[in-house]
DNA sequence: ATTAAATGTTTACGGTGTAAACATAATTCT
DNA sequence: AGAATTATGTTTACACCGTAAACATTTAAT
């Protein structure tokens, strides 16, 4: 008879406490629309003492290098679904990456900021690169079907993984960071203005 | 009788502390690599109390905001001196200010991501926006230049630096935050590959 | 010269990250 | 099952932080 269903039973235990607090530090960067919450704040939300976390934690910025690992796994597969809506029609599905890439980033600033310039990264070195490879994989696979295709012109796929990349990302913090607020205001305008990136882009990449 | 060059009065009164602490500030940026410095710091750097900053600014936030600012102007220079350095040649000024953005970023990497993504720009809204838009127009009023002189494609310039900037910019923060590091070891690899980013832009955006 | 303003220092406060000592629950060994 | 061990919590402690308030000194205005 395991415990299962009933949480509450205020066990000196927590259960699941490394898991509890990345929940936690997830909530408070939603709800604070920052990461300068301490992990002080971090632990109260969780509901155990203000040391708790460093049983399983190095500390502070390792919890956040976990989440910004946590959120390349998510990324990633906001741009398969992306990808895979778009069934063999690989030029859309290009088009519905780089619109999921742009959602991503809007829909969770903070999240995207840390994911992309987390100096304590070099924590957990290993796991970190492998989430972040593996969402760039996700864009890389679809270059590289689009050149094999002859969609694209025969460049190297890591030119234009670079080409491409480069140019969603710097639109995505350009964005984030009020550099175009004066033209886009939401999402969809953003989406919208993107797809001059897209045109571009596809100018630059397809065969003539 | 001003006392004009001797300056090691240790006088009570500074001379010109605000100054001093945003020299200290950069120095701290340079010498630490990062901005998670205190404000003491900065004040045991400019010799005077760790309260004294107060005097000039409305706390840490503001010196980092101001920090960011001068950023701008300094980028704005940069940018500046690498389409003037080419003369009428204008696609090979285009050429050159991509290069200057990304070896400012590569050497001036934190303060760069300060400039981009200072949370407390709010503290100075109008004096950043200023210094931000400078550098934009000195991108922008080369892009227009080469739309009217009939070698880039006939699109708004709005458009055309959206395209641009996002390019640039999102190759810039890839590589200085190691997204890249497998290719790209210092600035002069980053400098060879972004001529990739040049050609993929002048192939989109030239007249056909 | 006196006063007022500007600009510095000292002191004080609550909050922070994290290490160490302590407490309790879960697991392993006999 | 009971004891010992290990895992995982809490409490306490400390140096440092940002910043406000009280105080000091220098410069500028009257």
């Amino acid at each position: 008879m395991k415990k299962s269903s009933i949480k509450k039973k205020k066990s000196y235990h927590h259960g699941n406490l490394p898991e509890t607090l990345i929940k936690a530090t997830l909530e408070l960067i939603e709800s604070t629309r920052s990461t300068a919450f301490s992990i002080r704040d971090i632990s109260k939300l969780a509901g155990v003492s203000h040391a708790a976390a460093y049983r399983h934690f190095a500390g502070r910025d390792e919890i956040l290098a976990v989440v910004a690992e946590r959120g390349f796994v998510t990324f990633k597969d906001y741009l398969k679904v992306a990808r895979e809506g778009e069934g063999k029609n690989l030029l859309e599905a290009f088009r519905a990456q780089i619109e999921a890439y742009i959602r991503f980033a809007l829909s969770h600033p903070i999240h995207f900021r840390l994911m992309f310039s987390n100096e304590a990264r070099g924590l957990i070195q290993g796991r970190f690169e492998q989430a972040a490879a593996a969402s760039f994989l996700e864009m890389q696979s679809l270059a590289l079907e689009l050149i094999e295709s002859g969609q694209f012109r025969k460049i190297p796929i890591q030119q234009a993984t670079t080409v491409i990349w480069s140019s969603i990302h710097g639109f995505s913090e350009l964005v984030l960071n009020g550099f175009f607020s004066d033209s886009i205001k939401d999402a969809d305008d953003a989406v919208k203005v993107s797809q001059l990136l897209s045109d571009n882009l596809l100018n630059g990449l397809c065969q003539k």
